[in-house]
DNA sequence: CTGAAAGCGCTTACAG
DNA sequence: CTGAAAGCGCTTACAG
């Protein structure tokens, strides 16, 4: 069963192209089921007007042959495929490892395909994501990474709906679908201001996405309403070592802060590795460390991390819904923003008030 | 510009189909270049065979007109998609989540596009595969769930490529890439003996892979052929909670084990916070625990985890290069199994002999 | 309910 | 080098 392809030697060495073809289509089901190529597609399609017995027909006909209906050409006919591209740069987060398993999961359910593209900046989405367009995805899903307008253009002119997620932009026109982070830094104002702290730092992720501005704002407002202010203010990159790196600064001070409030629980992490092997600080005595996004290591017994939940499931939800929407309702009418609220969880690595 | 898309009133609830139709197409671009459509093509696919002038006009043309090349139409007639299947099931695992971005990358470094599949269990990928199928993926990567004889035929018929990355099956003719999972084990054996340890545990992942096999084999067979055995045995599902539990379980003895060799770092992480927050037990001072994998918190301050590493970056190239190779050459030959040396990465949660 | 026909937007021999 | 034509494998009005 060695390869006799080529058959004859003209141009042997003419690339062979993988032989997909001649894979059974509509039309050998329908020369054997005895009914036309129309009627096989209806048995595959919508179902619709048929007899009972011309499907069952069909069906083994099909059967028999080992028939598989092709996505790709229905996908061409229709215009529209079934895939939704989903953008997420931050793939050292496992916050959006998280992600990016319940939006593959939420899409599978609702009869969608998942194409994952790599983005790692700017650049490399101007570049790459007209490319993936042209696969005319149903849509566009993006976790991260600036969308410049100039893409939200290209999105728009292939007709496909965009949607961001866990941020927003106010002057573009892009529905948004993220968790109330003012009111997360609110709560996490209060719970401290509860617990007795008096010298509060904020360690800001590094982009200035909405997602962190918001946080800290949040934070820093409510503060200010109680009276206090965020005497200290860090920012880094969002990673394990940028919250270890922001720590030590922060802990090297004279009067150090009583309480870190870090943008994401990865920095957070490393604040509190540094506070405690570093610096020799007693957590949550000396120091209270908060984070958000209550990723898995959150629980774990070394960082057991008070943090805000986000509530995801409900996001990917969301966000879907509105994306799919979107695509049956065309483009004209505003951004949809959509704002769902976050929720405290405690754990040990705060103090908190005694009432 | 608002829709006036019903200007025949005939059927007014009919479903409306998202108008991707209109969009530009190759016929557009030929009639204002006044060139034929398949000199537009041409323009567009290889290129050859044009005339600068030819492609200057054509190029203009489409710039105009905003034309963008419909992928999904070229896949139809070239019958091959360009789209790559990934199946990852440990979703839960950063290792898996460095694997899937490497993969990501690597293949769109090469115009290839991810299909992110998401298969929780045997079941959900006996249904969902078969429809992914349907997209005439150009290959199909499996990094876990067991990939079923029948799922292995149904490759066959469409005759997509398949292969096993980070395992490999014996009975199936399927190729695959794996880090030498034997050879890792010896190593920490090894490394372990030159320690001076003298009760050794195992903590087994909980499937029956041939990864978690040949760890273990690898690891009790040298310990034996260096005069040891291995004494404590637990196994656990691959997560952090299953290694706290198998910890607590290893520690409760009367002469407890001195040295923990977990089948990845996530248990390896709950093995290390249970010894040393409920059983007070320094490390490595009484206990020595290993890993494997090296995923990102083992290099965490709290954690500072001996582990091995697995070469990824050259096991994912490895794959794509056996995946797209096998698509050009066909089936036939029997299954490759490329297996690549992995590398003991030493911190401190390990004592090493002092030579 | 079912078939014939047109068409989705491309590529690719086949002749010039 | 370039055009006309066939075809990839489907879906979907349009007539029966």
């Amino acid at each position: 069963m060695e390869s006799t392809n080529s058959d004859s030697d003209t141009k042997p060495d003419k690339q062979d192209v993988p032989k997909r073809r001649g894979m059974v289509s509509q039309r050998d089901v329908a020369r054997k089921a005895g009914v036309s190529q129309s009627t096989v597609s209806r048995v595959f399609s919508h179902g619709d007007y048929l007899t009972a017995e011309a499907r069952e027909t069909v069906l083994q006909a099909a059967e028999e042959l080992g028939y598989r209906p092709n996505a790709i050409a229905r996908s061409l006919v229709r215009g529209t495929t079934q895939m939704i591209g989903l953008v997420v740069t931050p793939f050292f987060n496992p916050y959006y490892s998280h992600v990016i398993r319940l939006f593959t999961r939420a899409l599978q359910d609702r009869g969608y395909w998942t194409m994952l593209l790599n983005v790692p900046d700017q650049l490399s989405a101007e570049e790459t994501l007209p490319m993936a367009l042209r696969y005319r995805l149903d849509g566009l899903i993006f976790t991260s990474a600036s969308l410049s307008s100039r893409l939200v253009n290209e999105c728009l002119h292939s007709a496909t709906p965009v949607i961001l997620f866990n941020r927003y932009v106010l002057d573009d026109d892009v529905d948004s679908v993220f968790c109330d982070n003012l009111e997360g830094g609110s709560m996490v104002a209060d719970m401290l201001l509860a617990g007795g702290h008096e010298r509060f730092a904020y360690v800001a992720g590094e982009q200035d996405t909405s997602t962190n501005m918001d946080r800290e704002q949040g934070f820093a407002t409510r503060l200010h309403e109680r009276g206090r202010e965020l005497e200290f203010r860090e920012s880094g990159d969002d990673t394990y070592g940028a919250g270890c790196a922001a720590a030590r600064r922060l802990l090297r001070s004279d009067k150090p802060p009583d309480a870190i409030f870090c943008a994401n629980d990865l920095m957070a992490c490393g604040a509190l590795d540094v506070a405690r092997r570093e610096f020799g600080v007693v957590i949550p005595d000396d120091l209270s460390i908060v984070g958000f996004d209550d990723i898995p290591m959150a629980s774990w017994s070394a960082y057991s991390l008070t943090t805000v939940r986000q509530p995801v499931e409900e996001m990917v939800a969301c966000t879907i819904e509105l994306l799919t929407d979107a695509a049956s309702k065309g483009p004209g009418k505003a951004a949809v923003m959509r704002s769902i609220p976050p929720r405290l969880v405690m754990r040990t690595s705060a103090r908190i008030g005694t009432d």
